[in-house]
Order: structure tokens, then sequence, then C-alpha cells
RNA sequence: CGCGGGGUGGAGCAGUCUGGUAGCUCGUCGGGCUCAUAACCCGAAGGUCGCGGGUUCAAAUCCCGCCCCCGCCA
């Protein structure tokens, strides 16, 4: 059984997560997920929250809270909403855990001892009335660039360029607004990522089948020069450096994040380590593919970043095989905007509607080879016209018709025709292109594959006009209707990864004792259920979203530019 | 000044790497059906592929220059 090892980008621990983020890493890693676990992989799917960091902190000390306790409360939120969406992952971890910690120094000590950590004197700014360097965003001030008032000591948000906390005209304190600073020496860690270079290079150089969009960001970077990178922070919150004079320093948040991957694995088997190896995914798992998923603003972290610690421990580690990376999902063609709340997010998805509708139209929307946007307009359109013209009313129509003609069993007689032995070949080339779609990660084509089949059985069943059947011919209508059921099921299974929960109303009506295994055999899947099955007629599976609808929604979340900036 | 992505029928997109009659969904128009969530099925119209050069027997696709849009707290 082959061995699946699926990560999602680690959303970051503050606030709730917009459908942007949700599309670009942890929804299609989900649907992979589902899908390999259906076709008999040993599945496993790790996410967590991504806690460290200058933002956390100030985020929780304007909530008036300890940061630990805010992390706890943001991860438990998160959490929930993963849940409410369907994300089915083994385990949904913390980067503060204490195995992260554990974890992180191991990796830090490796490299060390590998010669690729070396340290620096650097010049960081104090305050002194806070009594505590202030790094990246712990510092404002006028962009030396723009002039702009409010920059950051990591970037300025106006003009966009890099900064060092140096650089910053008249800067205060974030905390204080304290101009009382000054520049002091103070020693940091550096991971020597230059002379890691060429490895990185070599082993991206055997990833052919990448996404254009991941080796083009990757490669770019290595092009430019692998610099050195400064690991350490002076902060509180954070995976210390043990080290005598790193007193009241941290690793950085990106060195310990992504080893959280690790760590997330780890503590879902340290809840039943009995049954659960974690090592046998990570350490000299030669036998494990593992796929990572992420926004493109994720990919240089994971193609350099993260295999730069990996490569520098010199120990057998799993490294990425295949990373699926994904562009913006836009908001009207603006952006999504946690701090200025502009978009739709999960918390509000999920009050709205199920989250099923979300998911399909985030998924044949997906932001593979292009940023994309979402509408009101466009959401409405594909759930009224795929999710309830196509497939909800085929449901509705084959089930409802057989239910009231011949009662809630699937009728006996006749055999197959003509037109069942073309509609299986048909089906069965189309089954098999939707497979290699998914299994390929080409979410939007599979979505795009997954309704063309939907459609092919209105087309069926509108060609054989049981309607007429019924009347003039019982040995046909019994085909007939038997095949409509068997439609709805098949359809509903290939629909399972993308929108599960409705998958499994459909499949608990009409198929409750089948075990729900990825269709191989189109032929036979359309005989799975024989003469005198019993089914039940589920309700109607979508609501049509109406202009009333989009209207509210318009007005409450904001429609496009010109409406929200009036 | 930087970095990344993009400009293809009314809208949203595929096709560009590996040149060879421009494709999909929605919308529009026409027809059919009436089992079904006024749903479904069939067909049609609609594009000089941002602009200007170049390479080639042939360019949306390769090369050069230019214009415009979006993003760089996911």
């Amino acid at each position: 059984m082959a061995r699946q090892l699926i990560t999602s980008a680690l959303p970051y621990i503050n606030g709730v997560k917009h459908l942007g983020n949700l599309v670009g890493s942890m929804l299609p890693a989900d649907v992979y997920a589902r899908f390999r676990r259906l076709r008999g992989d040993d599945v496993l799917f790790i996410c967590a929250t991504d806690e460290h960091g200058t933002p956390a902190e100030l985020a929780a000390l304007e909530e008036g809270l300890e940061v630990a306790e805010y992390c706890r409360q943001q991860h438990a939120i998160q959490a929930k909403l993963g849940e409410a969406f369907g994300l089915s992952w083994d385990h949904f971890g913390r980067s503060s855990s204490p195995q992260n910690h554990d974890l992180t120094q191991h990796f830090a000590r490796r490299l060390e001892e590998n010669g690729f950590i070396e340290e620096r004197v650097t010049e960081q700014v104090y305050s002194i009335d806070d009594g505590r360097f202030l790094p990246d965003r712990y510092i404002i001030g006028t962009c030396p660039h723009c002039g702009y008032p409010a920059a950051r000591g990591d970037q300025c948000e106006n003009c966009t360029r890099l900064l060092d906390p140096t650089d910053l005209i008249e800067p205060r304190s974030a905390i204080s607004g304290s101009t009382n600073l000054e520049v002091r020496e103070t020693r940091h860690l550096f991971l020597r990522q230059a002379v890691l270079a060429d490895e990185v290079r070599a082993w991206l150089g055997t990833k052919r089948d990448w996404p254009v969009l991941t080796t083009s960001i990757a490669y770019k970077w290595l092009d430019e020069g692998l610099r050195d990178r400064n690991i350490t922070r002076d902060l509180d919150w954070g995976v210390p450096v043990d080290r005598p004079g790193y007193e009241g320093k941290v690793w950085y948040v990106w060195f310990d994040a992504p080893i959280e991957y690790i760590g997330s694995t780890k503590e879902w088997a340290d809840i039943d380590p009995g049954a659960r190896d974690w090592s046998s995914w990570w350490y000299e798992a030669g036998d494990v593919t593992y796929t990572q998923f992420m926004g493109k603003d994720n990919v240089p972290f994971h193609t350099v970043g993260f295999p730069c610690t990996i490569i520098g421990s010199r120990e057998p580690w799993k490294l990425v095989d295949y990373i699926k990376s994904f562009n913006w999902l836009n908001y009207y063609g603006g952006k999504f905007s946690t701090s200025q709340g502009v978009g739709v997010f999960m918390d509000d998805a999920v009050e709205i509607l199920p989250a099923d509708y979300w998911r399909y139209f985030l998924m044949a929307n997906a932001p593979e080879s292009d940023d994309s946007s979402f509408t009101w307009e466009g959401f409405a359109n594909a759930v009224n016209k795929d999710l309830a013209d196509t497939f909800g009313n085929f449901v509705n129509r084959c089930l409802t018709f057989t239910s009231r003609n011949v009662g809630n069993a699937i009728p006996d007689g006749g055999e197959d025709g003509d037109v069942e032995t073309a509609l299986s070949a048909d089906l069965q080339t189309r089954v098999r292109e939707y497979t290699d779609l998914l299994d390929s990660k080409q979410f939007r084509k599979a979505t795009a594959e997954l309704r063309a089949i939907w459609t092919s059985g209105n087309a069926y069943w509108e060609r054989s006009e049981p309607w007429k059947a019924v009347k003039s011919d019982e040995a046909r209508a019994a085909v007939i209707q038997r095949t409509g059921v068997n439609l709805v099921r098949l359809f509903a299974l290939l629909a399972a990864p993308i929108i599960p929960a409705t998958a499994e109303t459909v499949l608990k009506a009409v198929a409750p004792d089948i075990p729900v295994v990825w269709p191989e055999d189109v032929g036979a899947e359309l005989g799975a259920l024989g003469p005198d099955s019993p089914f039940t007629v589920p309700e109607v599976l979508f609501r049509k979203l109406t202009d009333d609808d989009i209207a509210a929604w318009t007005e409450r979340f904001g429609g496009p530019a010109e409406a929200r900036s009036a």
C-alpha cells in the first residue's frame, strides 16, 4: 500500500483565515488526501498553526492576553473551522508544541555540528524604555525610500521595499511608542545557506515534473544567490536558543515553522504511541511519497529554506517529492485582506452555506495557472448551474422518478442495450481522465471533468426517455432506472473528495452497504446496485442562490471595488 | 528603480514549455423534452489571441521593443 504524506502550509495563528488562504493550501490538500484514501493509499495528512513571530505577540498585546493564551484560543478557533469545512487532517498541531521545540533544537544542533551555523555580531535597535530589542515589526518609522511614516522594521507596506530596522527614519517602538532608542550590537546565528546552495540546486534539478510556478520561484532565488540567513531573534516567544550568551533569544519563526510538519506528526503519534510511528513517515522514509500544498508566497521557504535545514542536518529526513503551489484568489479583482476585513472568511462562509458549496466553487476556480477572482455572481452561478442544476437535479430526477414508478427498490428485468454500452465506454474514458487529473493535482480541470461526467448522466437519461418507457416497455424502463440509480451512486463517489458531505448523504441513501472505494471499472460500478437494492430519496441536495441572496451578501461583505470604496 | 503574475469571442478561463485549421464553462439566440430544483438535452451566432517589429513554409505559441492591469500582511 502506497504511503502518502500530505501537508498543507501552516496557517498563521492570527485570526480566522479567508477563502484565499483556504484555497491556496488547506482545501486542495484535503481534496487530494481524500482522493488518495479512496484509492486505498495509506495517507497521513498533517497541518498545524504557525504560532511564533512578532505578529502573534503584537496581537496578543493588543488583546491584553499572554501570547501563549492568545495562541491557545486562536488555535481552537481554527481547528473548529477546519472541521466545519471538512478538512480531514489526521492531526492539526501547533508549532509551539513541546515536540516542535525538541525537533527544532535537534535540527539546530545538527546544523551547528555540521558547520552550517555561524555566529555574527549584528546591529539591532534597542528600546531603553521597553528594556528590549525591537526586531522586525516591533519598530515603526519613516521609510527612507518613499517617506511613508508608518513603515515597519522589516518592510515598508507603502513602497513594499524590504528594510532593515536601522534604515528607518525617526524610529519608534511599536509597543510603547518610545523614541528613546539606540543601536546596540548583539550576537545572532546565521544559517549558511550560501554553502548549501549547490546541493539545493542539484536536488531541485531532479524535480522535472513540478509546476512551473514552483520551480520558477525556486530558481529565481537560487539564481540571485542564496544569502546566509539570520535565524535567531531577540524575543521571548518561540523556541529558545540553547546556547550560553543567548538568553532571551529564540529561533526565527521561519526556522521552526516548517519543522512543525514533523513536529505535528510527532504530536499525532504521541496521542497513541503504541499504534502510531511518526518517524517512519519522516526518517529513512524511502517508501513515502511526500506532497506539499501552499500559496506562492510560501514557495521560497519550502524549495530553498526548509531543504537547507533538512540537507544540512546530514540525516536521512524526508525531503518533499512534489510541491503544488497556487496563485492568489482575489475578491472582485482586488485582494482579500485580513487586516481590513475585505472578503469572505471561513467563519462567515460556513455560517451562510454548507461547506460543500464553497469547496466546489473554490476547486472549480482554483488559482492554479493565474490569479483568479471570487465574486458572488460567479459563486452563485457555479452553485446553481453545476451543483443544483446538473448534479443535484440529476440525483433528484432519477431517484424521484424511480421511486414513484416502482417504489424504493431498484427494479428487475431487461438487459443493457447499446445505449448503456456506449454510456459505460464513454464514462470509462472520462473517469480515467478525471482520476489522472486528480492524481496530477490539476484541480480546476478535474472539477470541469467531474461536471462533464454529471452532464453525461443527464444526457443519457434524456436520450433514454424513461418516462415513455414506463408506459410502453417495462423491461426497458427497468434497465434505465437501474442504470440511473447506479449513475447517482457513481457520481457521488467521484465527487466525494471535493464535496464529501453531500457525497456521503447520497451514498447513504442509495448504497449504504457498499464499501466506498474509488471506481476503476465503470462497467462493474454501473452494476454495483442490482435488482431489489433498496434506496431512499434524499432531500434536495443544493438550494439555488437567488438574486436576493447575492444582493444581501454583496452588501454585507462588500462587492466590486467601486462599491466598497464609496 | 525592485520582484512576481497577467492581457485570448459579453464574463470567467484552457491552450504558450514540446510553433501547424482557436477550445471549455457561463451568458445570448434557436430547437427539443416534460421525469426533475422553470431544471435537462441538442444546435447556432460571437474572437485579426494588448500594440509594433522580427524568425519561419507556418506564431496565441519562439525572439526584440513598447503599452496596460493585478499582487508583493494568504
